[in-house]
DNA sequence: ATAAATATGATAGTAATACTACTAATTAAG
DNA sequence: CTTAATTAGTAGTATTACTATCATATTTAT
């Protein structure tokens, strides 16, 4: 009998655990790879089939559909984020401290095989930059949600949050805070990458530049958050605005119908 | 002669200018209805044809595919979103009130029928807000880029850190502020919605008063870290982590592979 | 060692999607 | 009024996203 080291994922997610068998785990290892290569929309089963030598119907008796596998993937990102930061943050008990250390694995792409061999954490990182964030923006989440897809999230979430919350029990926003410290982390390592004009940061260099640029940044951003003086709470604007209407832009010539 | 008001979009979106005619403003108008009504993934040239009694091949004269057409309407916002910020902000000199004016609009859905009536530019909001990320977050992002897809979102960003320059010349993330200004808005309005543990906000009584807590949230995010006092920006956290590699988690019993 | 159970593969088929080519109808210009 | 140009509709193809069936291989229990 052999003993597995695995991850624990929403059995909601598939028919049958792809952890328990070699074809599961060379579904898992090779999607990764080729969500990668093609891109979330270009995947589909039969490719996948293809290239790891498999019937698609067999690919159909782990996952219900791409959705699934897609998110199943996204879990495995986010448990594997919460082990490594309870794994390096064990002994800290200084929330300051407590708090860079998840800001660097947030944004850190190294040590990978920390406990799974077959799958590539840091290609899984680059899914969940360029795409991670379709697995909750769409029609469905409600339903996605009340199958429990996001729980891990929301538990690394709540991680995050307890700590900022530790630091500065008055602070009225940890949650979102939390949240946004993720979600900045991933968009400024991808706008850095394919939409410079929206960060202020530089690919330039190299790889390991650039994430030393996103943590400065979010160390930044979330001292000054964390640390800010009540001075600075001021009153909301009036919303009163646009009272007076104008058109935006008015194009004579080319723009008239018939 | 009739002449319209028209929005100004990169002709690279369309491959005929759909305000120009009476198909194509029906084009525009219910594909924003649709996409609100059954999703971005489930919407289809084929449904739509069907709802505004056209072809599908009609459809295909004036957009290439769907993503062209979603990312069109995703421009169409921002378009609407710099109008409206030009508008509203024409006299107003001091850069405080200037970036709340902007926030209120960021996260303002009211203030419709601005300009052109045939877009309804509230749920034309509501669907930014749930699959808007999913314009630039795919494979091919760096073509669309360099088709100019993303111009007018970048100019929205560019106008909004502007104003963070004026209020504070030696703020160092103008642009990454920026960005994570409009994306924070837009997860919190939905996290609180659909997944509410990852916000701190209630989406409790009303639609108006959900956007003006995101609105006093993000007034006092900008405001505390715009206002950051320099002692607060604090080494970078060793990066010398996860030394001691122990495995996530084991499973006994279950997990036995044959 | 063998039967039962389980896992995978091969094949085929359906419904929907994403387009394309061709033809008909409408509109504008002279 | 006629012709050219534009615009719309019909019908078709290739691909995707599955599902169903049956055969075969592998594992497990006895």
């Amino acid at each position: 009998m052999t003993y597995f080291v695995q991850v624990q994922i929403n059995p909601n997610l598939y028919l049958k655990n792809p952890q328990e068998t070699k074809l599961g785990r060379r579904i898992i290892e090779h999607s990764v790879l080729l969500i990668d290569e093609i891109g979330l929309e270009q995947f589909n089963f039969k490719k996948l089939a293809r290239r790891i030598s498999a019937s698609e119907a067999s690919i159909y008796r782990y996952f219900e559909n791409k959705h699934h596998l897609f998110v199943y993937l996204l879990n495995w990102y986010w448990e594997w984020m919460i082990a490594r930061i309870n794994l390096n943050t064990l002994n800290v008990t200084d929330p300051v401290t407590r708090l860079k250390v998840i800001i660097r694995i947030i944004v850190d792409t190294a040590n990978k095989n920390m406990a799974i061999e077959f799958v590539d954490e840091e290609i899984l990182h680059k899914i969940v930059v360029r795409e991670g964030a379709k697995a909750y923006h769409h029609k469905l989440v409600d339903e996605d949600n009340s199958e429990g897809f996001f729980l891990a999230y929301k538990r690394l979430c709540e991680l995050i949050a307890t700590t900022i919350t530790e630091l500065r029990p008055d602070f009225p926003y940890p949650k979102a805070l939390a949240s946004t410290i993720i979600e900045t982390a991933n968009n400024n390592l991808y706008f850095a990458r394919h939409l410079p004009r929206l960060t202020d940061l530089k690919k330039g260099e190299g790889e390991d530049d650039l994430n030393d640029q996103v943590e400065t940044m979010l160390e930044f951003f979330t001292t000054s958050l964390v640390h800010y003086d009540k001075r600075n709470i001021i009153a909301p604007v009036s919303k009163k605005i646009e009272t007076s209407r104008k058109p935006i832009q008015v194009m004579n010539g080319a723009n008239h119908s018939r």
